[in-house]
RNA sequence: GCGGGCGUGGCGGAACCGGUAGACGCAACGGACUUAAAAUCCGUUGAGGGAAACCUCGUGAGGGUUCGAGUCCCUCCGCCCGCACCA
């Protein structure tokens, strides 16, 4: 018998469905649709095998819903602007879109190797100016319904570099080549105006819209919009110690206005102006203003630092309370971005405020008192209470709920003038400026007379300039240092005008490209996208990718179909109706003794201790994501060689419940070989079964198993248990082997739907056998067994009966068995009848179909 | 720091709505085949006790609710993801 050689039949399936066109997308719009979308590599030079994992899943999703019917969309491009292609051009002088086209070459070859169901044919890199043209043509739409913003905001300054540094291009606060101090730096950047709609993406979140979605995503998204209601209040700055620029007053923002009476200071941030008044005369204030402006930009940054105050030489009035002086302090964790970019600071009811006013030795005042307190001895000295309780202390407050208090303090501060309530966001506008070359192009044009000017639309694309290699060892934008690029005359007064340079966030290019997929490639010169062929293939029906991109990248894709819908691209507002958020892949480390990290196929095992190839002992470390830099990973393209895409493809999705990690390990890829071996060797003996196969009959334990495996595996794919399949599978495949004296229709059914069951999973095998078998047709056009239910059906069931929530005993009891019956039956079994032996029986639980508790004593 | 998760044998995991903890796979051990090894096949395998029947313990730690808790609640520990210029 001729052992199962992948190396042979993987090409050879692969050449037969390229040849019969075999995932071409279908134009016949009669069927159901079914888009399945994972998202899009990065074209980094080499496919890892999370890519496998997550391309695996999509790949069982969309053969198995083909199986079913299915109109069928999957398809695969690449995100292909972004600052790795830089940071190669500047080490090894290659352009970074040579690197990049050549990357996505060498990529392409490695993902077709895997067998992947995909339309190659509707293929797209972000980096193509058939691309990023239209994605010009939508900021442009965007722009025009006021949905594109200019205004200053900060970014990371590398100041010996002279360069914009991203936060990953920060390491403690020093930029990553130069090490130099970083300083944030303001600069005026473009904006799209996420926050207006800000309502609606919060709405969707739990109206049903996006009820495919996993819980902890919408959450985080809802924590991330964050939406709160509370109220603006101004405090007068009293006579005397106004601040240089002459302000009276200032209003903060707050969501406690009930613990007013609870302040004890007033916090602004660095770059609030009346700091910034202060600082104009007070060299201790600017020095302290331009400490806080060396931390990084990045929100970890500013919360992880020490939290720290200077005090002003300002004093504000309680508005409440006569006489009370609030001292003022511009403080590091105040954002100016966030609400008026000042707050009161109420120490006894919240956690900074508390660690703030012990570090200042401010008063701490309780206004709120828990249930069941006693006023004269609750204290919050030794930390702030947050939860609910009545309002003390708090003159016109006092004894109101804390809800019922922040209405009450918000009709007062109404009433008096000094304030109002009002809604903030935690969601700020989403900056898209990067001042990088390997990006779109923002389609702008600068002129002295006209301002900042639309780039005509007849005029797109904005290419990118062309620039030598070289230019990308000087640090900096090179498309500042074109001047032939640069310098064009105004749109508008024809004028000597200059070309923007900033090119967009590559968060940009990815918030619509599922769009530009199901957009026919014939219709892909009209425009973005083709508004029917999206009608009938949007919403995504299954978009699958790491729970990374949990917040960001799906927020912006949301946020752009909104407005894409609004400029008349598109109908829908939610872009993908069902996601899925798969783990990590992770292997363990190894370090040699000088503590070098070792890739895995260097380690060999000597006398059952791990060494290196030339003998040097090696340390286990613990399992990680694969990383470069820890060395930990396993190249899919090598696992390929070794054991074939089927069974990578049948590890990955084994070994753990698809949202968790997986760890690589050899032993289970190995695993996955025998296992792709033994269904070829199980199915080999019987060739031509399927031919003249007689319709099956009657229900022995084949049958039963058959149609118990496809029930449970459907089941399980469509949940998303790609592990819990595969154990079925497994299961399955034992009777089947042990069912040596089956009759051939039974054996022939068997065969037939296992072949069909494994077919998503390890497609090239699934071929092969169905080939042998004498299946019509590529297995891959064959249609997904259905189960039938009267063999699903059990007439005894196997109860267990616990006395005292122990399990003593099982009984076997008719499958509609009353409860009475099955109560008779538990206390006539003699194990029972031991246990409650010289007890008496108080209670007996039967819940139907699971268990009998009986409660004695 | 803030937000969101996860934690079950030697290992990955299963256990549906609170109902037999450990399905299935890996590893290990025993056996068959072989001159031998590999491969393959069959079997055993949570821990402790017992000749056995069987008993006790056991789901990160501690407490609680319940006839019954891996599952629900509270406190704590550890690890992972995100934090707006990595993608």
């Amino acid at each position: 018998m001729a052992r199962y050689n992948p190396k042979e039949i993987e090409p050879k399936w692969q050449k037969a469905w390229d040849g019969a066109r075999a995932f071409a997308t279908a134009s016949d719009r009669s069927r159901p649709k079914y888009y399945v979308l994972e998202m899009f590599p990065y074209p980094s030079g080499r496919i890892h095998m999370g890519h496998v994992r997550n391309y695996a899943m999509g790949d069982v999703i969309a053969r198995y819903k083909r199986a079913r019917g299915h109109n069928v969309l999957h398809t695969m491009g690449w995100d292909a602007f972004g600052l790795p292609a830089e940071n190669a051009a500047m080490q090894t002088s290659a352009h970074p879109r040579d690197w990049t086209y050549a990357n996505i070459d060498h990529m392409r070859a490695e993902l077709k190797s895997i067998g992947l169901a995909l339309d190659w044919s509707r293929e797209l890199a972000t980096s193509d100016v058939g691309y990023y043209r239209w994605q010009q043509k939508l900021f442009l739409d965007f722009w025009k319904m006021g949905l594109v913003e200019r205004r200053e905001s900060y970014v990371n300054w590398d100041p010996v570099d002279m360069t914009v540094l991203a936060n990953e291009q920060v390491i403690d606060g020093r930029g990553w080549r130069s090490g130099a101090v970083v300083e944030r730096k303001k600069l005026s950047q473009w904006f799209l105006k996420i926050t207006d709609k800000a309502e609606d993406l919060l709405a969707a979140l739990d109206d049903g819209r996006l009820k495919g979605w996993p819980e902890n995503v919408r959450l985080m998204q809802k924590n991330w919009i964050g939406k709160s209601k509370g109220a603006f209040v101004r405090f007068r700055l009293m006579s005397g110690t106004s601040a240089s620029d002459g302000a009276k007053e200032i209003e903060i923002f707050t969501t406690r206005p009930d613990t007013l009476f609870g302040a004890s200071f007033i916090a602004v941030a660095p770059d609030h102006p009346l700091a910034a008044a202060v600082a104009k005369d007070d060299p201790k204030a600017a020095a302290f203003i331009a400490e806080c402006q060396r931390t990084g930009t990045s929100q970890e940054a500013i919360d992880k630092a020490e939290k720290k105050g200077f005090a002003l030489p300002l004093f504000a009035e309680h508005p409440f309370i006569d006489g009370r002086k609030l001292p003022v302090y511009v403080a590091n964790f105040i954002l100016m971005g966030y609400g008026t970019g000042a707050i009161f600071g109420c120490p006894g009811h919240d956690e900074r405020d508390h660690d703030f006013a012990v570090k200042y030795r401010l008063d701490i005042i309780p206004v709120v008192l828990p249930p069941g307190e006693d006023p004269k001895t609750f204290s919050v000295e030794g930390g702030p209470y947050v939860g609910p309780g009545t309002l003390f202390n708090s003159g016109f407050l006092d004894g109101l709920s804390v809800d019922a208090a922040i209405e009450a303090a918000i009709a007062k501060i109404a009433a008096i003038g000094i304030g109002r309530a009002a809604t903030q966001w935690r969601l700020r506008d989403w900056g898209v400026s990067r001042q990088r070359y390997w990006g779109c192009p923002i389609p702008a044009i600068h002129c002295a007379t006209c301002g900042v000017v639309r780039v005509p639309e007849k005029d797109l694309p904005v290419k990118l300039p062309e620039v030598p290699a070289a230019a990308f060892k000087t640090p900096g934008n090179p498309m500042d240092r074109m001047p032939e690029w640069l310098n064009v005359p105004c749109p508008e007064c024809q004028g000597p005008a200059r070309r923007e340079t900033d090119t967009m966030d590559t968060f940009v290019d990815s918030a619509w490209y599922f769009a530009r997929f199901a957009t026919d490639v014939a219709h892909r010169g009209n425009g973005p996208v083709d508004k029917a062929d999206c009608d009938y293939w949007l919403p995504v029906d299954q978009y699958i990718g790491g729970i990374e991109h949990a917040i960001l990248h799906l927020l912006y894709a949301r946020f752009f179909t909104r407005a894409m819908k609004n400029a008349g691209h598109l109908s829908i507002e939610e872009p993908f109706a069902n996601l899925f958020t798969q783990g990590m892949v992770t292997h363990a480390t190894y370090q040699d003794a000088k503590g070098q990290w070792i890739l895995p196929e260097d380690v060999v095992t000597v006398g059952g201790k791990l060494a290196t190839v030339s003998g040097e002992p090696v340390t286990v470390g613990p399992v990680e994501k694969m990383s470069k830099s820890k060395k930990n990973v396993v190249s899919p393209v090598d696992i390929i060689a070794k054991y074939g895409a089927d069974a990578a493809r049948w590890f990955i999705l084994s070994d753990s419940p698809p949202e968790r990690d997986v760890e690589w390990t050899d032993a289970g890829a190995q695993g996955a070989w025998k296992l792709v071996a033994r269904i070829w060797e199980t199915v080999e003996p019987h060739q031509g079964l399927l031919a003249g196969a007689a319709a099956p009959a009657g229900a022995d334990e084949l049958r039963r198993a058959t149609h118990q495996a496809i029930a449970g595996v459907t089941d399980d794919i469509e949940h998303f248990r790609f592990n819990k399949a595969i154990a079925r599978i497994y299961e399955f495949l034992a009777t089947v082997r042990k069912a040596d004296g089956a009759a051939t229709p039974a054996r022939a059914e068997a065969l037939s739907a296992l072949v069909r069951l494994i077919a998503p999973f390890t497609p090239h095998l699934a071929e092969e056998c169905w080939e042998h078998l004498g299946g019509k047709g590529f297995v891959l056009n064959a249609p997904w067994p259905d189960a039938d239910a009267a063999l699903l059906v059990k007439e005894t069931l196997v109860l267990p009966v616990q006395v005292n929530g122990k399990r003593r005993a099982e009984i076997h009891v008719a499958a509609n068995a009353d409860a009475k019956a099955v109560e008779r039956e538990a206390l006539a079994d003699a194990e029972v009848r031991r246990h409650v032996e010289g007890l008496t029986v108080r209670k007996v639980v039967v819940v139907p179909g699971r268990i009998v508790n009986i409660v004695a004593n």
